[in-house]
DNA sequence: CATCTTGGTTCAGTGACCGAACCGACGGTG
DNA sequence: CACCGTCGGTTCGGTCACTGAACCAAGATG
């Protein structure tokens, strides 16, 4: 949010967490970046965003050391965006957010996450329940669950049907 | 936030969960809630939010399902809002969100929960590390930590200094 | 040289948020 | 009964963020 006023006298980590990403879009964004997605253009025909908007949260996320932008190529000179450790451990939230949002609004899982290594299917809290511990997150595979939409319309979506790891960067087949 | 746009083609659970809890203050009024905040005013002063967007919110989430409003005395009539467990089901993602936010910018813990039963420190998960069960909300109790200010300004932060379980109504020594 | 791609910036319009003022129902006090 | 205080709002003008479309620049590509 910091809505030009922030927060102000709340004492709360919670507070302060929703100072950084609790703007419009900011952990959608931060969601595609575990996803997987790093350039600007994939960002923003994913998710609709406004390109202000969109360079706004890049910058802002960037400041905040939960993206890191860095040049993946020279010429001509290109940026991506990929998630630092600090974006990395807000994966609890966004997975308690998702269960939260499946479970009250949703129907049918859109999106399954399973321990790469032993495939099972991982708990509510990120964990391999078989395994019993916590799963790294470049060892979870996320594959389309029955209520995603088989034929999406931007190249982005339809990448990120096939089964893959998160943080691996996604793999558009517009190239 | 629903900036009348919603998050439109996003085939995504979060993006659901916020467009019901992402807007500007709503999650922070679902903290207090759980905290045991249950009165207009309360919210108000203990927020620091406008009126009008204290109303909205609440209507909203009364709406949603998230809070219950309901009458506890007659004469003069007066409302309270209270969790329902939509709203208790939100307990993990402040959780996540919380603990996030003290990593990465806190520094002493502002608030400490407890398993009132066995007096453990909860984990990461809201879930109890001696006894190896979730801990149901109303069996948390929630302490100041070192970092919070021991003298605030207004009556309802200074009520949540006292220790309290969740869900249990913040009295306030106004009366 | 014309065009395309990528990654933006600019701009006008709209809507959300902000703070302060106002309001109505009711209770208590003198 | 007049008056004041409390609680839970609504109203209103001003500001700021978000939106969508247009524009722009650097460098490849043909």
């Amino acid at each position: 949010m910091a809505l030009g006023k922030d927060y102000a006298a709340q004492e709360c980590s919670i507070a302060r967490a929703l100072e950084v990403v609790g703007e419009r879009w900011t952990l959608l964004v931060v969601r595609d970046a575990l996803y997987g997605v790093r350039r600007y253009n994939d960002f923003l025909v994913h998710l609709g965003i406004p390109r202000a908007v969109l360079a706004s949260r890049l910058q802002t996320l960037t400041a905040e050391g939960i993206l890191e932008k860095r040049r993946y190529q020279q010429s001509p000179p290109r940026d991506e965006y990929v998630v630092t450790d600090r974006g990395v451990a807000l994966w609890p939230t966004l997975r308690a957010l998702g269960l939260w949002g499946r479970e009250h609004y949703g129907g049918a899982p859109l999106r399954i996450f399973r321990h790469a290594v032993c495939g099972t299917e991982l708990g509510a809290y990120g964990e391999c329940p078989a395994c019993g511990t916590a799963v790294p997150l470049g060892d979870v595979e996320m594959l389309p669950g029955p209520g995603l939409d088989p034929d999406p319309a931007d190249p982005v979506s339809r990448a990120l049907l096939r089964p893959k790891r998160l943080l691996t960067p996604v793999e558009t087949d517009s190239a």
